[in-house]
DNA sequence: TCAGATAAAATCGCGC
DNA sequence: GCGCGATTTTATCTGA
């Protein structure tokens, strides 16, 4: 058998690996519809809440990007 | 215990779900960025990689679409 | 002379405009990187400085979400 | 004044000139997108102007490489 | 169903 | 030259 198809194989697996893993996020898109979905029919309201959640994201996001700041802050005074 | 206070818990609950299912995405989004890393550190092209599992993933769409057609054409003749 | 190309005109004129205008944000990006290299010519660190940058754009981006989410809350109060 | 507060006086003068200018190259790409959904309400097809864009700056982009490497010619050539 | 908004993917460009 | 961050383009989703 050639070094080819031996290659073959490989990208084969690689593209496979990565076609389950997108079907699982794909699955979890889906899921995270349906919670919202489920909220609706509770009566709340699916604006607000995806603000919220952008929200929180932003406040985790700013939370890490002021850690590295310190960090480079501390670098910069020779105490890191 | 007011109801609203029963809503904002049942608010919260769900904001968590999502969140817990947006962490999950998010983590197989960087396995499969890992994976995409892996195959470069063997030689592939990424950039093609992509291109395959982009043209495969219109393949199965489109499969998919044609089943459908199928089906209405089965369902039309009565005989779905 | 032609509705075809008149039409054509009128075509050639929008990309025009759109040319000129990204002609402008392109001279902008370079004068952004000017400051960057003066900075970094003076001994400040660019790589602070971008965090600084993005830390301050998240904060005006927050606010501005913040602001819309009360707006969304109070809609719903019927105080809008 | 301590040297350090000068310093810092500086770094906001240059984080500002920065901000100021991200800003308008911001207004441009407002502006851009602005000009698009014009050209759309007059019938046109953004996605074609977009390609029609992005080939004529190819074409711009390979001509000054063109003229370069003639320049370099030339100067090999001792008549540059 | 379509426009408009939102999020994701792909590409580009910089700094290290 | 490689990773990383920004930008741009594409796809998805929501509301009218």
């Amino acid at each position: 058998m050639s070094s080819n198809s031996i290659d073959s194989g490989h990208l084969k697996s690689f593209i496979e690996r990565i076609e389950r893993l997108e079907e699982e996020k794909k699955a979890l898109a889906e899921d995270i519809k349906d919670v919202y979905a489920e909220a609706k029919g509770t009566g709340y309201d699916v604006k607000v809440m995806r603000k919220i959640v952008s929200l929180r994201r932003q406040d985790t996001h700013k939370r890490k990007e002021e850690e590295e700041i310190l960090d480079l802050y501390l670098s910069a005074l020779g105490m890191g």
